[in-house]
DNA sequence: AATATGTACTACATGATGTAGAACAAACTA
DNA sequence: TAGTTTGTTCTACATCATGTAGTACATATT
């Protein structure tokens, strides 16, 4: 039900959904198939997928269909959302100025910020 | 031993060491009445912040001394990469860029946030 | 009807976290 | 100095998230 945050495994998971949208439990299984997982393991992710409001699952006769139901900016965004909250009571400034302060960026990154956030101005659609 | 991400209640008491630097068990105690912990369970975190690097403890006769080894900043910066890395491959831009796609950051931010950059580049002192 | 296939339910170990009692050592006091 | 107080460290435990998977049960095939 709630949408949370994400397991490495599940967050791996979703990756596959965001870029291959709907699926059913083989498609996935073969795009998997490197972690070596039971088909009881990758059943029990989706299904906890769609607890967490990730996926809706459309039960079929022969496999169920799984679908993503928040999209991969979705999830950045809130995700995002929730850490400059609380690791920087929502400045996204004072983000900024960490990275840049610990070289979390390089010059060139910044750069491009500055040119992108210039584009920004111009364009009031925000 | 390890720098790791702290818990809620963690983070909690960094926030006041921060806040306030080297402190015994007690003054800690008095700022963080407010919880309810049990002296031991509060002597735990301590145990626990040292493990984690956080903490630097000196034993005295009397009451320990708790010291925060690693700063605020340092350790916003260092949660701060990781999460860009996991979550947007390390790329500002994107992160930002999603910050301002869903108002995670208001107009007058942005606006802030564009001075300051512009600024950055008047002082290549990064 | 017998068999195969696929999903859901149940289970379990591990690690992090919140929470705290009890053991033990040092200091203070009568 | 022996008893009491104070403070720290050890040990413990419940809960939750996570990785992992067996098994029961329903449905489809033959």
């Amino acid at each position: 039900m709630r949408e949370q945050k994400l397991s490495e495994a599940e967050g791996y998971i979703m990756g596959w959904f965001w870029e291959k949208g709907e699926m059913k439990a083989d498609d996935l299984a073969a795009l998997v198939a490197a972690r070596g997982w039971k088909r009881s393991t990758l059943l029990t992710f989706l299904s906890r997928l769609e607890d967490k409001g990730m996926l809706a699952v459309e039960r079929r006769k022969k496999q169920n269909e799984y679908r993503p139901i928040v999209t991969r900016a979705a999830y950045q965004q809130a995700q995002s959302k929730v850490f400059l909250e609380d690791m920087y009571g929502g400045s996204a400034k004072d983000f900024l100025s960490a990275m840049v302060t610990s070289s979390g960026i390089s010059k060139q990154e910044l750069a491009e910020l500055r040119r992108w956030l210039l584009e920004q101005e111009v364009n009031p659609d925000v």
